[in-house]
DNA sequence: CGATCCCATGGAATCGATTCCACGAAGATG
DNA sequence: CATCTTCGTGGAATCGATTCCATGGGATCG
């Protein structure tokens, strides 16, 4: 380990220029000749020259990194959001810091601050909460930032979501076509858009197609598993419980079906269960699971899309992506 | 938006110091007054100063970023070693940059070289292959590295794995005592320590246990999902198949039991199933399945931990975690 | 053939923090 | 009361790239 770290003014003095053409050919710049430009680049290989990013970075106010905020990369749709972002973005010469919030705002205002600091070059957030004073600095100095799967009243950013009304819609009207009027709900975080947004559409096709509005038929969980688990005790435990369960995310619904599973009530005889979000192995189950889906993959390239545009002076418009159910054997009708 | 950026000499003159003053007390030096502290940090408050990253890391050669580099956080082993040593670095004041592999030897190499370039002060990977010029560069230059889940041989950095052996052991001991002689084995790719390393102890302990050695019974896969099922397809059409079948990774047991599934083959009677690693929603399938469980939670702060302290110039041991079966219902006897 | 333009180039300033060094005031010691 | 520390401070150098500006040589044009 040679204790000098190698930098520009090394590669330019082995090729025989000035750092100034080192830094042009390195970084692109047309104006080069031939000549200089293949001895640079030969002195770099030889050299194993990686160039400072930092000083980079400083000098050229561009970082090539972006912020990613997520809530938790262990919720399957975030882990594909991830992956689809973060591909799209190394495609295009970005690399990605990774924030995992886990629902909670002290957290995301953390990331937030770090990557101010970071001077990252953009931002691609699933926001949680409202009066966020990092979000607020964030978007004060200008830094390109969009939206993805939630949003943020009165903040208008571009965005990317789900238009999840439409397959709450279907699910809704499929269940009452197997005859169920008692619905439980296990909703999500009112902090977040999606968990507001669902839960009004839920609210709103089940009071259109005559179901029961009982307040009791609707649990509060937070988009984490254990709470869908509550959620499920708590609506069974009901003077009148529901015969079917829809769940606002898939680790909800994973919780709901462990205690369906633990209590011997069988899925798709004695309850329906429809969850958001379609996963891979959601169809692997004894009973394959009716669900609502969406194109997270979509989704994460079209976040990387809209930001490189709005980094690169545009103003796109947000995109709704549309949800859809995909009727398995989860969700027939009720027990008689 | 002020078009001039707030810098520590903003800050320094608002609270009637010099920069040098403000920067030792925004970056926590002692030899500062109580008087100056108050003056610089509501200063700083004030302007809501967040400090250059770049600039800080430049002169200081402290980035406070650590790399991170995985496969694919869409396998839920990587998403919880992701999320877990993300948490654990951001509790010691580290941000996280992700890299998904996939698997591939260019993706790794690009990632790592940005990580060089990134100066980032540490680097956690799950490796893959043997002669990677990026990752001999990485050590070349001193960068703090450790290995997390995987290896590479002949490079002498700390790691974190786990011990396959046991469990696959207990696995194949277990899947005699059930009867079982003819074990289909998919296997992981052989360019990672762990798809060599589990492929070695299965075959050794399959031969100890005096299991057909047939070498048709091994499939070779990638460690993702399709591969498991085209390895379940050609595992079950062998002139003489298996009853029972291991799978190398949790992807590749889900691409198994889809093709199971499909072909109307019942898990646990017609054909046991084990797969390595636990995943919370394994227990819920129709039957739930035996595994071979690992902590990853421990394996991701582990893995941190040793960074920080090869970050700190130390030079510890690594770390062998223990792997365990789960006797669950998917590993009964072959059908008669 | 002289004036003009273009293009590759090098010198030097610059980005925004940290840190070395020197300095003066205050407190400790004999 | 003189000397020696200790401590907080500011000025200036520094990290390693990019980029502004000036320059000289060759091609182009009238």
């Amino acid at each position: 380990m040679t204790s000098a770290v190698t930098t520009i003014k090394d590669v330019a003095a082995l090729a025989g220029v000035s750092p100034a053409t080192a830094s042009r050919v390195l970084s692109g710049n047309p104006a080069t000749s031939k000549e200089s430009r293949e001895r640079v680049v030969a002195a770099a290989s030889e050299l194993d020259f990686h160039p400072n990013a930092q000083a980079r970075a400083l000098r050229s106010t561009r970082t090539n990194v972006i912020g990613l905020l997520l809530s938790d990369v262990r919720n399957p749709f975030f882990a594909d959001l991830a992956h689809a972002a973060e591909q799209a973005a190394l495609a295009e010469g970005f690399v990605t810091l990774l924030g995992n919030a886990n629902e909670n705002m002290e957290q995301q205002d953390r990331y937030l601050d770090t990557f101010i600091s970071q001077r990252v070059d953009g931002v691609i957030a699933a926001p949680q909460g409202e009066g966020s004073s990092s979000l607020q600095s964030l978007l004060d100095r200008g830094v390109p930032t969009v939206f993805v799967d939630r949003t943020v009243d009165g903040i208008n950013v571009p965005s990317v979501t789900t238009d999840s009304a439409r397959g709450i819609r279907q699910a809704v009207e499929h269940l009452l076509g197997q005859g169920h009027t008692r619905v439980g709900y296990i909703a999500g975080p009112q902090t977040t858009s999606t968990g507001r947004e669902r839960l009004r559409s839920f609210s709103a096709a089940a009071q259109e197609a005559g179901l029961s509005t009982d307040p009791d038929l609707t649990y509060f969980g937070d988009f984490r598993s254990a709470s869908g688990s509550a959620g499920a005790q708590q609506l069974l435990a009901l003077p009148e419980p529901p015969t079917a369960l829809l769940a606002a995310d898939s680790p909800m619904a994973v919780g709901a079906l462990a205690t369906l599973n633990s209590m011997g009530i069988r899925i798709g005889q004695d309850m329906a269960v429809i969850a958001f979000d379609d996963i891979e192995w959601f169809s692997l189950l004894e009973t394959p699971l009716t669900v609502i889906s969406n194109d997270v993959e979509a989704m994460g390239r079209a976040s990387v899309r809209l930001l490189l545009d709005v980094i690169g002076g545009g103003r796109p418009e947000s995109i709704v992506l549309p949800s859809e159910l995909i009727v398995r054997a989860s969700s027939a009708g009720p027990h008689h």
